[in-house]
DNA sequence: TCTATATTGTTAGCATAGCTAACAATATAT
DNA sequence: ATATATTGTTAGCTATGCTAACAATATAGA
């Protein structure tokens, strides 16, 4: 996008609106391909990162779901419905409070998140060859100082 | 996330999984960290992203602008129809060729796209207090890196 | 030139995914 | 016992992705 040359030593307002742009942007297109990739497991994204909350968080409620991926929960009520329908998630009572409900992944359900990361490291692996080792780990290294800010987020 | 303890002998593979999954599920949640803030603007994010485009990219076509989204044209056809009903983007005649249409934005798309930006600079400013210089430099190469590699995707 | 094919964009119709508003069922507090 | 709060669902809106089918225009070939 923008060609900012380092301007001097200040990591001013400029290179930092240039980082925020660039940032949005490659999140943009790197869920744009993932997407596609996902495509031929036939589940859509947001039911697959729910899955994967389940799947990798352990069962929890409806409303503590919505709440994780940061949506409401009309929105999680319909992917849990669809993710029900296609057999990967599971609904039980809950026994202290008949409102709750207790949601669980199904084997089919894990086995299609485990299949999903085959996928992924097949694809990124492929894709990520052309980088130096240095650079994978830059990567690494950038991915959890994003996580450590989206966890502390205002 | 996943505790994928890592697995013999190659460097990367579990690695290399995790840090797929970490970095398709911090696009995600990024995204919608900034849709929240993008909702102030009242444009809908495949709007700003392809207003963005035509604001830096300068004018082109509808095909170019699809392709520069990597969406299909019925896709951006109708991401257009939204940006010009609201009187961000402009359709002219291509003097060489009637089928073609010439995307503009306007001084209004304009005007939006360096607010946006104006507000993204403070958004994650504000977020990107407690980072270090060096953390930050982090992040602004990883964001060069995913860019290069996502110029080069197959 | 006339005709066949290719390109460009739109429309229609389907699915997913976000939201709010309004509701039912259940828990809790007064 | 009644009022209030919590949990989840349903209905209905918008937006964004897709494919299929179409119209309009350009281009290539007989």
């Amino acid at each position: 996008m923008s060609k900012v040359k380092p301007t001097k030593s200040s990591p001013g307002t400029g290179d930092l609106s240039a980082t925020a742009d660039r940032l949005h942007s490659a999140a943009i297109h790197l869920l744009r391909r993932v997407r596609k990739e996902d495509a031929i497991m036939a589940e859509a994204p947001a039911r697959l990162s729910a899955l994967s909350v389940l799947v990798f968080g352990g069962p929890m409620s409806l409303g503590e779901l919505a709440a994780a991926e940061q949506v409401k929960p009309p929105t999680m009520s319909r992917v849990v419905a669809g993710l029900e329908r296609n057999g990967l998630v599971e609904r039980f009572a809950d026994s202290k409070d008949a409102r709750r409900v207790r949601l669980c992944a199904t084997a089919r359900g894990v086995k299609l998140m485990k299949q999903g990361r085959r996928r992924r490291i097949q694809y990124l692996a492929q894709n990520l060859k052309r980088l130096a080792a240095d650079e994978l780990e830059g990567v690494r290294q950038a991915v959890e100082i994003l996580e450590r800010v989206l966890n502390h987020w205002k």
